[in-house]
DNA sequence: GTCCTTTATGCAATTTATTGCATATTAAGC
DNA sequence: GCTTAATATGCAATAAATTGCATAAAGGAC
């Protein structure tokens, strides 16, 4: 159960609502972390009542409270001790492969045209992460030495989609040969 | 919920037993697709109750009987329909890259120390991988025909590890840094 | 001769994740 | 003015995955 870990690890960077971290699963993190809103809003509540994260309720007019929440003290013990203990790598199911591996009981349109989907999505994913990468690069200093580790997993996520789209050129030629 | 075609796609392939299955997830496909034994033998069980698989029993001297399963007529239907649907890009939860995120919490030994271990387990599957490229290529063309698809897959696992092994090092100089 | 791994299967309990539904305001697009 | 997207949260039901436990024999290691 890492989901946990994770908002632990995104608090630990900066106190944050349900709202802020659903949009850093959806774009920055995305590459390697995924949730739905309802698990992350659960989940909150939940790490809030094991007193793993603090609570400041911001209220707003008409609309509902902004709840931001901060990693509390013992909150850091237990990341700190997660972090520190070896994890197994994690499992990867990925659908379009399986779809891939049966392609025989396809046509090969169909095969190229959700290759081509998939494509479409991978380099977007890239476009966005290199853009990412532009912003650190720009960044004084000392400001890049704060992100270090972050910014080795966006490599991570840069050399693999490009990894993706690589595998993909050579899957076209193959499928249409 | 792909595990069911999952199995459908393997079944497809050859009739296996819930074990046989279990050593593909594990080695051969277990690139792109992992599964526990115990979800394995409940689906296989679903699977034949919904008519979607056959099952034929091969008694065996002490040992638990062997139960072999095959895709059915209706199953391969169910199967060509789903290859047949554009599928969503599969979400990815890599806990690993979460620790790796929060590295600034950890000491740079033990981060080293993950990343060598993990680098060993890539190692490990590229070179597999590699064993099974080998054992492709020896085919002769109309069983390379055959094995395109798969093939393919497979493909998308060498590059996948060599990308990987490539950003490890590039993390290992950066982390030491 | 005992221990460990491999073969071969499965149930039950619990934890995680998904899907469906629900609310309510603001700001922008047309 | 009307619709759509974004902001901001959550409960309830269902589905899927994990963990724990269980059995049982064969074959090789030491």
């Amino acid at each position: 159960m890492s989901l946990k870990h994770a908002i632990l690890v995104l608090l630990d960077e900066e106190p944050s609502t349900g709202y802020d971290l659903m949009r850093k699963f959806k774009s920055s993190v995305g590459y390697f972390w995924n949730a739905k809103h309802q698990q992350v809003y659960l989940q909150l509540k939940k790490l809030n009542e094991e007193g793993l994260i603090d609570l400041a309720i911001q209220a707003q007019y008409g609309k509902p409270d902004k709840k931001i929440y901060s990693l509390s003290d013992p909150g850091k013990q237990v990341l700190r001790n997660w972090l520190s203990t070896p994890i197994k790598p994690s499992k990867t199911n990925d659908a379009f492969l399986v779809k891939l591996y049966g392609g025989h009981l396809s046509s090969k349109e169909e095969l190229l045209a959700e290759l081509a989907r998939h494509r479409a999505a991978h380099t977007k994913t890239l476009d966005y992460l290199l853009e990412l990468e532009q912003s650190y690069q720009q960044l004084p200093a000392h400001q890049k030495d704060k992100y270090q580790y972050p910014y080795l997993t966006l490599r991570k996520g840069i050399i693999g989609e490009n990894a993706w789209l690589e595998w993909a050129d050579e899957a076209k030629k193959e499928i249409k040969k």
